[in-house]
RNA sequence: GGUCGAGUAGCUCAGCUGGAUAGAGCAUCUGCCUUCUAAGCAGACGGUCACAGGUUCGAAUCCUGUCUCGAUCACCA
């Protein structure tokens, strides 16, 4: 039993027996470093049922404590503050179960509970991926990865935006200016050569507004009436009715863009249990708006549109068919929702991993499909986060302002081979091997650097101001990793049998209590849908191994049983760090 | 205008289910590599927790109002 609990009881009972009163709650934390202790009764909020002195109270309780748990071996009061000190024993032992657990912190999810679809990326298929993506990216992967190890079995999901006006603009501009470019023609990733093309219909689309604005036409008008948009259009209509010519022309780009971005996510290390595409998903839900209709959760307007009324939850009217009986984002979304159920019958709730310019759609959606009485519909969540804007303000692609997620991971490990190479410590490795780890820092950094800040905030991103490798970041963690991996292959003596009767080093304590805290931080992580938490934890733990180790001695300590000891504890540090970065989806290097 | 989110050290961020003197990193400055990897350690400097009220024994944290920034309120996706 945690030791937590074992106080609260006893701290109950000892209220009840000394001043026979029940405490409805006790709070205990962890001592402050600047006073003596491990854990602390904070004696105020029982003052509302006790009356008395706390200074007073904290020593009676005090005293009983140090009585009637073993574990409690000595006490201070500091104003409201009692503060226990708890036995070397109780972390030792616990650590000595840990110690034999292959994945510490980690939950096996129950046979045949409920899963959780995590949707996360869902590009379009007219430009490559950038930073903003990248984000989308970790987080998504980073919060299905911290699902599954919080208990829950997860399904990884995207889908892909393969459809639309804008596709059709990408495909018209490569007919008309590409002169039959491919990537293998012209060596380029596919989703960069269609992202290009993309970025010529503009320039010709602009080009047209002007020409028009010159002959007098109105700006707004001209907007509508360039002939390139005229055609984008009219091309979004063949496809929509199948013609062979455009169908075979969209399927061409759409394959090349999706070996780009197979690449991009092989280098960031994401994946997905299962692909969606719009394609084949836009159509859906107008038989489920019907069935709505006729429940009543929807009505029909005098033009025949379908829209639902929301005004109750403090939300608007929000159409959910268009009068001519094609559907909107809504619709598609409702659909796309249902099938995922019906594809997965196991799913109990879904996390969308979309921005928060989206905030309101996915509310009213959420509150749709409740009202549809889907029993899954409970456990919707969207996984909103902020933008990341650059100091000249947002990304855009059309206006080619943006940072290039392959162009990116591609200076990280860039700078990562630098510093490496600058501080000379591979001897040995293959060029290989070297630029595997160059990678795995490079991606480290970025990732941590991404991961570490809470997701509903907004990441400010300096391209000038290179993402730092030291202090707070991935590669100070993945350096500790390797230093204990040091540590390890160097202790050439057998350290596997536990060591008894051991006093504990103040700093092996406080590593043994940040320890102990890991599976609740897992918990909590996944409660709050946020890799953050991992992130600050785990630099926590690795300042505080950085600490005990330039302090104390390893693998020199004077007696075997601290050598043991300590090997013992830098090997679950290690383990640990490993464990914690995982669900970041970074990796641990041997040597660095 | 309505709604949602953010505002903490020069910069980037923790802390937010109320608890002790608000913590880290970067930057600046001081020490520490003949001892387990100095991408490190030890320390110094740095704060009107946007502002004003309120609740409380106690507020960065909860409530109200104000300000600033962002998003959103489309028969776009």
């Amino acid at each position: 039993m945690l030791i937590q609990e074992k106080l609260n009881t006893a701290v109950k009972k000892a209220v009840k027996e000394i001043y026979q009163l029940e405490l409805p709650s006790v709070e205990i934390q962890a001592t402050r470093k600047e006073f003596e202790g491990d854990l602390t009764v904070v004696i105020f909020p029982m003052l509302k049922f006790i009356k008395g002195n706390p200074q007073q109270i904290g020593e009676t309780l005090g005293t009983v404590l140090t009585e009637q748990v073993d574990e409690v071996t000595g006490f201070n009061v500091v104003k409201g503050f009692l503060n226990l000190v708890i036995a070397d024993a109780y972390y030792k032992d616990s650590f000595d179960e840990i110690r034999n657990i292959s994945e510490y912190g980690y939950v096996v999810p129950e046979h045949g509970s409920k899963a959780v679809m995590v949707e996360y990326s869902s590009p379009n298929t007219n430009k490559p991926l950038h930073l903003g993506h990248i984000r989308n990216n970790l987080l998504g992967y980073s919060v299905a990865e911290i699902l599954k190890a919080s208990g829950k079995r997860v399904y990884k999901t995207q889908i892909i935006n393969d459809r639309g006006i804008h596709i059709c603009k990408s495909m018209l501009a490569w007919q008309r200016f590409g002169n039959g470019e491919t990537p293998e023609s012209t060596g380029l990733k596919g989703d960069k050569l269609v992202g290009n093309y993309y970025v010529a219909f503009d320039k010709a689309y602009k080009a047209e507004i002007e020409a028009l604005v010159s002959k007098g036409v109105e700006k707004k008008d001209a907007e509508k009436e360039a002939p390139i948009l005229l055609e984008a259009q009219e091309m979004l209509r063949k496809w929509e009715a199948g013609e062979p010519e455009v169908i075979g022309l969209w399927k061409m780009m759409n394959s090349w863009v999706y070996r780009g971005f197979e690449e991009t996510y092989r280098e960031l290390g994401v994946d997905f249990d299962k692909l969606y595409y719009e394609s084949d998903t836009y159509l859906l839900g107008k038989d489920v708006v019907a069935a709505g209709l006729e429940k009543g959760v929807f009505y029909k307007k005098e033009d025949g549109s379908v829209w639902i009324d929301l005004s109750d939850e403090g939300l608007d009217e929000k159409i959910v068919l268009r009068a001519d009986g094609t559907a909107v984002y809504m619709t598609q979304d409702i659909g796309t929702a249902i099938q995922r159920v019906k594809d997965h019958p196991d799913i109990g709730g879904m996390v969308y991993t979309v921005g928060n310019e989206q905030d309101y759609h996915f509310k009213v959606l959420f509150l749709i499909l409740q009202k549809l009485g889907f029993d899954w519909a409970e456990h919707l969540y969207h996984l909103s986060y902020g933008m990341v804007d650059l100091p000249s303000g947002k990304m855009k692609s059309r206006e080619g302002t943006v940072v290039d997620a392959d162009d990116l991971v591609e200076e990280m490990t860039g700078t990562a081979a630098e510093i490496s190479e600058e501080l000379g410590k591979l001897e040995g490795f293959t060029e290989e091997e070297k630029k595997e780890l160059y990678k795995t820092i490079g991606l480290g950094a970025l990732k941590y650097y991404i991961l570490k800040v809470d997701p509903k905030k907004r990441i400010l991103f300096d391209p000038k101001e290179s993402i730092d490798f030291q202090g707070n970041t991935g590669p100070f963690i993945q350096y500790t990793y390797a230093r204990i991996q040091s540590i390890l292959r160097k202790a050439d003596f057998d350290y596997s049998d536990t060591v008894t009767a051991y006093t504990l080093h103040a700093r092996e304590k406080e590593l043994l209590k940040l320890l102990l805290q890991f599976p609740e931080i897992v918990q909590q992580a996944a409660i709050q849908y946020s890799p953050a938490v991992i992130a600050n934890y785990v630099y926590e733990v690795v300042k505080e191994f950085n600490s005990f180790y330039q302090n104390v001695s390893i693998l020199g300590a004077e007696l075997e049983e601290e050598r043991i000891f300590r090997v013992q504890l830098s090997e679950v540090v290690s383990q640990l760090i490993a464990n914690a970065l995982r669900l970041l989806g970074i990796k641990v290097p041997e040597r660095m």
